[in-house]
DNA sequence: AGACTGCTGTTACCGCAGGTAACAAGCACG
DNA sequence: CGTGCTTGTTACCTGCGGTAACAGCAGTCT
């Protein structure tokens, strides 16, 4: 032995390390080639051979879970902290919020793209997962929920809060999700100019705005 | 010849033909294997080979896309008829439109999944699209741009009024979308439940409710 | 009549992806 | 020394999307 641990405790400590540098790389390739990256070329990367790849993650499903797990715990971090931050009423936390999201993905499409369009499901047959597996789930089922436990803390909803909470979770992370999307693509506007829309919708303004003249009432 | 028709315009018409029956075989197919239905498999379900497959949707996209329209069709004439029924108010028309949406992904859920989750883009590399391609565009980008050309035509939302139904429309679309989905799959509650707490969010009740004693603003 | 066209359909194949034996080498333990 | 455990390899299998290349069968033109 070489030190006062033992040898387990050193290959599990060099095994974590080895499983770190290997997402880096496959986090290089997927920065590089997109959502579609291959085995072949992540194992290439890294410079070894895939099953190795295979032997730390099962399969590119565990792979991607992996990947995915970083980048989604560093955005919701980054969106805790924009949620947390000192700021005057409620609307300025959720357009700080929203801001913060559209301010990742367009710094790094690819990775967002990766993360959105998983490609595959491949969980069909399971069903003692009663710990609802919340942290292997796709990011944007973790983002309403996380959302929706934030609502249910801070927002006074009466009865049934929860339920609200939860829809609203959802609600508001698909229509962040789709808004940018489709913002990412076409950059119709400044980001600025889609928060304060964005923001404005959720602020009830559809519901004041008149009818227009000559059409029925929507 | 056999009618006073051309041979071209009768070939054309039982190539229409056939395309429909091949396009039919898919939709059983992909309602029974989801959307990672093969082409071998479509090809055996309707009793042919894969290259008549290719010869007549070009690709695999090809085909998704001519199976997508059709479904995408007939899911956005039922959302036009909920949005124009009589109805006393626009809440009302938006509580028919999320319904009928929710009701149809109910009725299908692996139809819902295969249009959702393409499973792959293929679009890369077209540049002089200038057309938009709006009729080839995947179903959440089509549905938010219907209803931000409705949004715009019936609500008066001022000067910038349309780049704000834009936002809107692709907003909604991805709330409906997002709460459908996680609806879909927790089922924890009935759906008018969801259609309630949707449109209230909709209609501003985040922006109203109260803070929660000892919490922060949210 | 026979050559030509245009469709339908087939078999057989290519390339590449994900995934998996089976086996070799290094290193610490008893 | 052999045993056990890990890292790494080569070589392979399966199945997918996609594509020749060829065969038959209408109807049309000269």
């Amino acid at each position: 032995m070489r030190t006062g641990t033992s040898q387990r405790d050193d290959q599990r400590q060099t095994a974590q390390q080895r499983r770190k540098e290997l997402l880096e790389a496959a986090d290089r390739v997927v920065l590089r080639d997109g959502p579609e990256a291959s085995m072949n070329a992540i194992a290439a990367e890294a410079g070894i051979t895939k099953p190795i790849l295979y032997r730390h993650f099962g399969d590119k499903g565990g792979l991607y879970r992996a990947l995915a797990k970083r980048h989604t715990d560093a955005l919701l971090a980054s969106l805790r902290a924009a949620l947390d931050a000192p700021a005057a009423d409620r609307r300025q936390r959720v357009e700080a919020t929203l801001d913060t999201y559209l301010a990742a993905i367009e710094a790094r499409p690819q990775v967002y793209r990766f993360l959105m369009h998983p490609a595959d499901n491949g969980q069909q047959e399971q069903e003692q997962n009663f710990d609802v597996g919340h942290h292997s789930a796709p990011l944007l089922r973790r983002l309403g929920e996380e959302l929706a436990t934030v609502i249910a803390e801070r927002v006074e909803l009466g009865p049934g809060g929860d339920e609200v909470a939860r829809v609203w979770g959802h609600g508001i992370v698909g229509m962040m999700h789709a808004a940018g999307d489709w913002w990412l693509r076409d950059r119709p506007c400044a980001r600025a100019q889609l928060v304060h829309h964005l923001t404005d919708l959720l602020w009830g303004r559809l519901s004041l705005a008149e009818d227009r003249v000559g059409a029925p009432g929507f």
